[in-house]
DNA sequence: AGCACGCCGACT
DNA sequence: GTCGGCGTGCTC
């Protein structure tokens, strides 16, 4: 059973991560016939346990016995290492600083093709189309297997074989193309295209022999209806879709197939994003604004000085423009840059840019990659690609000469990793980065977070500003509504003041648009009893249930469980149910009614989920199809705002009443974000904020447009109250499916952290949603000065703690789940 | 993370 | 009597 591989013994010695969350690295002997190809940084097969093999990553070459008892790898499954020594230490410093497992690093840092396990199932590749009968005895034989089984998992080709040492054949084929990993499947990334149809020539160019066209047409009827239609869509727009023209002309693609044929429409894929826009004009502008020549000198200088440099660019100044000419400079030395991108942001639109400007110099590395594509751009990386865009994720790609990190959006709190370990915060982690390898880092926001505006203030990062728009656009109006005279005034319908609507109306005649912002989809977050105020609630988790008027069903948010209304209260039988609160399917629907002419869009989780869906709506906003675009955050993000003229906030409330002292941070961010959608080329937008709440002061900040306000009000208060900048913060959950158990484990918990931490640490307290998916959670928080030592220190004992706390009986399968800067 | 080992309730 | 539930500990 676990008799060691029938090889000699070298005295050579390696220690692996392997791909998951054990605390430590282990020790595995490297038979002789391996010996001249390990290294530090490849792959080996390992054996882990009584019948698991991984590809582990080798951490150290040992040239001494480590003491005990050791199994050896069965195989070296790469020829040069996968990252390089960079990488190893940033690795380790993400493990330290936000307290997982190397493990874990490697598991989020890796591409799926990267990490074989014996459970990983293969396919084979369809398009491979040379002979299977060519390839070599063993990769024909698990050809073979899987023409008959389709699908095979590695341990089940081990046992075809009959041999212990499969990886490096089966990363040999995922190579070639041979082979893909099952969840592969997952069709080949491309740009967003749309079928359109226009006219051929000569008819396009010359429309008074569109009568030959008809004349050739005249006894198919259905063709000339089609023709028609299509002449009257194209007095509108510039583009038709060929989906608009089926459903107009009332006719089917045989129709249309048929037109085609005689030489008269033609049927093409058109890219989503146009060229042209006014973004694309600012980057690819031959000619750089006097701001932008100011702030690319500033940044030199300070470059000089700094590591890091806070571009503080209103929405519009041209930022991207003023990237672009960062990059070339790099570019020119042989540098390598990354720009990093909230993944929301990273749209086709942005990409088209930089390709447009870069051509095939630029890889884009974000989720909607498959795992071959992801390999591809790893290993363009590892040899040194000039310009690599992307999520998150891509800190971890292996560069090698990095010497520029951008991070757009510096204030998104989307860099940051929430659910499976490595929690890590996309910006400071890069921040960490660059310094390893001595790079810059541009950070670039309208709307700073207090962070990193604090830390220009200490003189640790430079600060550049850019505060006019590009070619002298006029940053909009703010005004401020307020709900609670309204509502005296009797001014109100439903959710809309008087002057909100009154000022889309006018907006709309003007020929403009009108994007309306709720930070909340479905349409309403709450159903309950009018009776006896009976609220219904999710079975896993502690929330109420919102009701969707689409799918006609209450859904949690937490979990996804969904359930059909219910006809009555079951606490009273009262048959009077109603909604409370609303969200953004609410404020679609009532504006059908409140202006019945408009062309209303909705962009949210659930309108974007399909796949083309999110680009649709873009592209239907673009080119007026939608003219007032109701929608979630997302809608702060990457619309062209040539023609919008008013910009509405139905609730600020909502946003100020979030429960962590980052709410008015956050609101400040999105209102200003959102505001910064308004604009038109010739004339100032608008911006109509709702508030019940007037007097606080983010309003008036929002208002004035004051960062300056804002920053200093908001610092004060996190001195004060001991929150970062100033002090650190961890957070830590307990989480376990019985209530009792958790509790008892918090307490022992909590009593051993609070003998070393006292007043530092924070809890047990129930969070605010204190149950999520069956799980019973329990926060603590712990808030430390900032000093490495301390920090250093409690990460230690927090260590312990879980230690402790695992080790006590009945308490082993209480989860712990450490979040470093959680918020 | 998985997997084996071991100790208690409810079935053939 | 055994089957299988989970709680516990270990993996070089
Ligand atoms: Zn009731
Ligand atoms: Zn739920």
């Amino acid at each position: 059973m676990s008799e060691l591989h029938p090889t000699s013994d070298s005295n050579t010695y390696v220690t692996v991560i392997l791909p998951m969350a054990v605390p430590k690295p282990y020790t595995y002997a490297v038979p002789e016939e391996w010996v001249s190809k390990v290294q530090v940084g490849v792959r080996v097969e390992v054996q882990f346990g009584p019948k698991r093999q991984y590809a582990a990553l080798v951490l150290e070459v040992l040239n001494t016995s480590p003491g005990h008892k050791t199994k050896s790898i069965l195989s070296v499954i790469d020829d040069t290492p996968i990252i390089w020594a960079e990488q190893l230490r940033f690795w380790q410093w993400v493990g330290q600083y936000y307290c997982c497992t190397l493990g874990e690093v490697m598991h989020a840092a890796l591409p799926a093709n990267l990490k074989l396990a014996s459970e990983t199932s293969i396919t084979l590749s369809p398009l491979f189309e040379g002979d299977i009968m060519e390839l070599e005895d063993r990769a024909y034989l698990i050809a073979e297997a899987l023409t008959i089984q389709h699908e095979l998992t590695l341990e089940q080709v081990r046992d075809i074989l009959g041999i212990k040492t499969i990886y490096p054949l089966i990363r040999d084929l995922l190579d070639k193309r041979i082979i893909y990993l099952k969840e592969d499947l997952k069709e080949k990334f491309k740009a967003k295209t749309l079928a359109c149809v226009r006219l051929r020539e000569p008819y396009a160019s010359q429309p008074e022999t569109l009568q030959d066209a008809f004349d050739k047409l005249s006894r198919a009827t259905r063709q000339v209806e089609a023709l028609m239609a299509f002449l009257q869509l194209a007095r509108g727009q510039d583009y038709i879709r060929r989906e608009e023209l089926y459903k107009l002309a009332k006719v089917d693609s045989s129709v249309i197939q048929a037109m085609e044929k005689k030489g008269i429409l033609e049927v093409y894929e058109r890219e989503v994003s146009r060229i042209g826009g006014y973004e694309d004009e600012i980057v690819e502008a031959d000619v750089l604004s006097a701001q932008q020549e100011r702030a690319i000198a500033e940044i030199h200088t300070q470059f000089e000085e700094k590591n890091v440099i806070l571009l503080q660019g209103v929405t519009g100044s041209g930022k991207t423009r003023v990237y672009v000419e960062l990059i070339r400079e790099a570019m020119r030395r042989g540098e390598q840059v990354l720009y990093l991108l909230p993944e929301i942001a990273l749209t086709t639109q942005i990409i088209e840019r930089l390709q447009r400007v870069f051509g095939d110099q630029v890889d884009v590395y974000h989720s909607r990659l498959n795992n071959n594509e992801r390999v591809e751009i790893w290993n363009r990386a590892k040899e040194g690609k000039a310009l690599v865009l992307g999520a998150r994720s891509a800190l971890f790609l292996p560069f090698r000469n990095l010497k520029l990190v951008i991070i757009d959006e510096e204030h998104d709190p989307s860099f940051k990793q929430q659910d499976p370990n490595p929690r890590y915060h996309g910006r400071d982690a890069g921040i960490y980065l660059a310094q390893l390898f001595g790079a810059k880092v541009l950070l670039g926001t309208a709307t700073p977070s207090v962070e990193s505006f604090y830390n220009t203030q200490v003189g640790k990062y430079g600060l550049v500003r850019m505060p006019e728009r590009f070619g002298g656009l006029e940053l909009p109006e703010v005004e401020i509504v307020d709900l609670k005279k309204a509502l005296r005034a009797g001014s109100m319908q439903s959710h809309f003041s008087v002057t909100l609507l009154n000022e889309m109306k006018a907006t709309l005649e003007r020929g403009e648009q009108v994007i309306l912002f709720q930070n909340r989809r479905g349409y309403a977050p709450v159903y309950k009893c009018s009776t006896c105020n009976w609220t219904c609630e999710c079975i896993h988790c502690d929330v109420s249930l919102t009701y969707h008027k689409g799918q006609n069903n209450l859904k949690c948010h937490y979990c996804g469980y969904q359930t059909q209304l219910p006809k009555a209260c079951p606490a009273c039988g009262g048959k009077q149910l109603i909604v409370q609160g609303f969200g953004t399917e609410k404020v679609e629907d009532e504006l059908k009614i409140f202006l019945p002419d408009a062309k209303i869009g909705r962009m949210d989780l659930d309108t974007v989920r399909s796949k083309n869906a999110h680009t649709k709506i873009i592209n239907d906003f673009e080119e007026g199809r939608i003219n007032v675009l109701v929608g979630t955050q997302m809608v702060t993000k990457g619309l062209d705002f040539e023609k919008v003229g008013l910009v509405g906030v139905l609730s600020a409330d909502q946003l100020l009443q979030f429960p962590d002292f980052r709410a008015g941070e956050r609101a400040f961010q999105l209102m200003l974000q959102v505001a910064g959608r308004a604009g038109r080329k010739h004339k100032r937008g608008k911006v109509i904020i709702q508030s019940h709440n007037v007097a606080n002061p983010v309003i008036k900040e929002v208002l004035d447009g004051d960062f300056k306000a804002f920053y200093s009000r908001e610092i004060m208060e996190r001195q004060e109250f001991f929150y970062p900048p100033f002090y650190r913060l961890i957070r830590i959950t307990l989480k376990h499916k019985k209530p009792e158990v958790v509790n008892a484990a918090a307490q022992k918990y909590g009593n051993f952290l609070r003998a070393k931490l006292g007043d530092r640490l924070r809890g047990p307290a129930v969070p605010y949603v204190g149950r999520v998916r069956s799980y019973f959670l329990i926060d603590f928080l712990i808030k430390l000065e900032r000093n490495p030592q301390l920090i250093a220190n409690t990460k230690d004992l927090i260590a312990a703690a879980d230690h402790f706390l695992l080790q006590e009986e009945g308490y082993s399968s209480v989860k712990i789940a450490v979040d470093v800067d959680p918020f």
